[in-house]
DNA sequence: CGGATTTCAGCCCTACTGATATAA
DNA sequence: CTTATATCAGTACGGCTGAAATCC
């Protein structure tokens, strides 16, 4: 029998994902992550940055300044990784760090003007990118979907 | 000045996400990623199994035995991981893996009546896990997530 | 095509140093 | 006012895991 007589089989040149996987809630989720996470990375790399970077500087305009710890503790980086992080924003003059004065275990982390004025395109940037991460859906879809997700995800946070 | 006349400062005691960071989709989905790939990595632990493994039997009830790299593409799995997962499925009696007395080259990989067994279970058990991931939702609104999902990943799965 | 090996990034933990806080 | 003890900040290091590439 040759392979082309094996017209019983599935159809090998369109294989499919089963349905029962398809439907998974969990699948969906992480799928579409690696999609959205590429998107972003991809655009924020465009304009070399990444998307902790992002965090801390949002972080920073709207709480203000802060020690590394307090930084890690809002934005969700390792304590361990923040250094990394903030080497790289350094390097990029978008904060400054330095000691503290009150407290000498501690840097203080600023934002610098130069890092305002980066900001402020990252959340262009980021408008853009979320506009074609979500672009099949209506703009009441997406409120939809974010307030699903936000619940969601506020109700493992406790449950943690 | 002692640290607790520094009241102008953000509280530190309660750091908060900012609201900018917390609001992104791209963010809830990764944040929520973690938590529900926790949730479904943990749950098949308990009885043994991954999460590939489900994937692999599904795809191979759902369309019938198939080499190793047709249930490649079907499942999403790298080809080069699905050695070691099916390494694992045969070891558990789950699978059978034989060369394909059609094509030398491949091997035909077939579900045991044993693996038949075990994707009940298994699906039972995602039945349960899916309903603690979703338990903040009505029923109605699981299905909006799902549908709001499947158009966003369907979307971004064509314009590869 | 099947399979092994390797690389790389993200995330998290451990341990260490120095600074601060607390309280006997 | 010391001094012992505990806690916290910043940093280096290493491990684990999953994704992706490379080579046979």
């Amino acid at each position: 029998m040759t392979r082309a007589e094996a017209a019983d089989l599935p159809d090998d040149s369109a294989p499919r994902t089963p349905e029962r996987l398809r439907r998974r809630t969990s699948r969906l989720l992480s799928q579409l992550t690696v999609r959205s996470d590429r998107l972003i990375n991809d655009g924020l790399a465009r304009v070399d940055a990444r998307k902790w970077h992002y965090a801390v500087l949002a972080s920073l305009l709207e709480y203000g300044p802060g020690s590394q710890a307090t930084l890690s503790r809002r934005t969700g980086i390792y304590r361990s990784d923040m250094v990394g992080v903030l080497n790289e924003l350094v390097a990029r003059d978008l904060v400054e760090r330095a000691p503290d004065p009150a407290d000498q275990r501690r840097n203080l982390v600023t934002l610098s003007p130069r890092g305002r004025r980066h900001l402020r395109r990252l959340d262009t940037l980021l408008d853009d990118l979320h506009d074609e991460l979500l672009a099949p859906l209506a703009p009441a879809e997406r409120d939809q979907l974010v307030e699903l997700l936000t619940r969601l995800l506020d109700h493992h946070t406790r449950t943690d």
